[in-house]
DNA sequence: ACCTGAACACCGTTCAAGT
DNA sequence: ACCTGAACACCGTTCAAGT
């Protein structure tokens, strides 16, 4: 490849970036439905015909915007998975790691759920497809990981399996992250604040699983303080 | 008003339903995405332009179709409330009903997630609105009693709130549902059956909130069956 | 009074023409 | 070789005309 090729392929890159930074803005404040690739267009200062030459259709864009948001995700589960300490203690290091996600991404959890709805799949491009799935495998290990550990030292029982406690787990946090996007709902349930909804239903589950040290056994404010100045050094975020 | 004018109305409303119906099965078909106005048209054997003597929008159309859905899942949890046992049995029962839900209206929950997602509200028309916050509100009370009974009598801590334990199973519920609708998902969790998993991590929370008796002590195969006998006779779709 | 379907508007997608 | 933007296609929405 000549030393030009290697410049202009670069420059690709960047101007397809520059396109997904602009998908995500349009996404968040509009809607899928109402993403407009005029409007995307205008904001990138290139034609319609040159975003095509990166994606092959509005959803392959939107998948995109959704990839690059879920590796950063994957990111910071890798990141908390490696706190030093008891396995549930790490675990609720990957809680911190998903509201820290949450925070930066604020209301990005609707695009996401945009992604799983749809005909979204049939439409995007292979290569992007398998980008995707890739790091939704890196958020599954990240948590898996810590599963098997604490069912091997004892701190979960041995009847249950690693992907059963994983699973459990996304399931709580998906769940939790859709109910409290829902405005009726939180008036419904008289309650404010979500990060406080989704500690107190992830607690639930590990507790449910029998995760040691169980939450009325073990006063986890000295790990909290821990996981917030060894894994989240820059997050202001959070009281 | 005359004689005439009801036969009218009741014919209005039939015509409504079939709309209804239709526009499910195509939903369910395609997916809102590629719901086509055209088809449904063709479908009842009506114009496009009659479809919008009933329905503002297409969005007005797809809430149409989740709130008559909501309002069966309603019925179903207020039968399932009315069963005779402890709190946590009521609560198992509410279970079955959400998984007799799911069976009689299969990837139904994909629409359901589609209008959590989007610009869907502001498009809908304000009575359908009130009707189908009016069938959520349903389904969260009769899962919000059972609760509240429950603290009442001791089977749940004390220092727990009703509402906060409701919007816990509703997390878990939407969550799983959420994730076993994923295929990529069951495949890493190497998970086939969702119902299942739906039984399991209902128990988790339940379990995790202290809500006695706790599986463990408590043999629920007995309830099960009562449950199947008295809540659900004609159901045949579960083992 | 009720219903129709042709016409319109909007926007994702393509491709012939320009630099 | 790369980019453009006018033209096309599709489909949700409207409304003048028909019965």
């Amino acid at each position: 490849m000549s030393v030009t090729a290697a410049r202009k392929e670069r420059e690709r890159m960047v101007r397809e970036e520059l396109m997904i930074d602009h998908a995500r803005r349009l996404l968040l404040k509009h809607g899928y439905q109402n993403l407009n690739l005029d409007e995307l267009a205008g904001a990138v200062e290139y034609s319609k015909g040159t975003i095509y030459l990166h994606f092959s259709t509005k959803e392959d864009l939107a998948l995109a915007v959704s990839t690059r948001a879920l590796r950063e995700r994957a990111d910071l589960f890798e990141r908390a998975s490696g706190f030093q300490g008891r396995s549930r203690e790490r675990m609720r290091a990957i809680g911190f790691a998903c509201a820290q996600f949450a925070v930066h991404h604020r209301d990005y959890f609707n695009v996401e759920m945009m992604l799983k709805s749809v005909s979204f799949w049939e439409k995007a491009s292979e290569d992007r497809k398998r980008n995707h799935s890739h790091q939704a495998s890196r958020c599954f290990e990240a948590v898996n990981r810590i599963a098997l550990d604490a069912i091997k030292c004892g701190d979960l029982p041995r009847t249950h399996r690693a992907e059963q406690v994983t699973l459990a787990l996304i399931a709580i946090t998906m769940g939790t992250h859709c109910a409290t996007s829902q405005p009726d709902l939180m008036h419904l349930a008289r309650i404010s604040d979500p990060i406080s909804v989704m500690r107190f239903n992830q607690d639930l589950v590990c507790d449910g699983l029998g995760w040691k040290p169980v939450l009325a056994r073990f006063d986890y404010a000295a790990t909290d303080r821990r996981i917030r100045a060894e894994i989240f050094p820059a997050a202001s975020w959070l009281v």
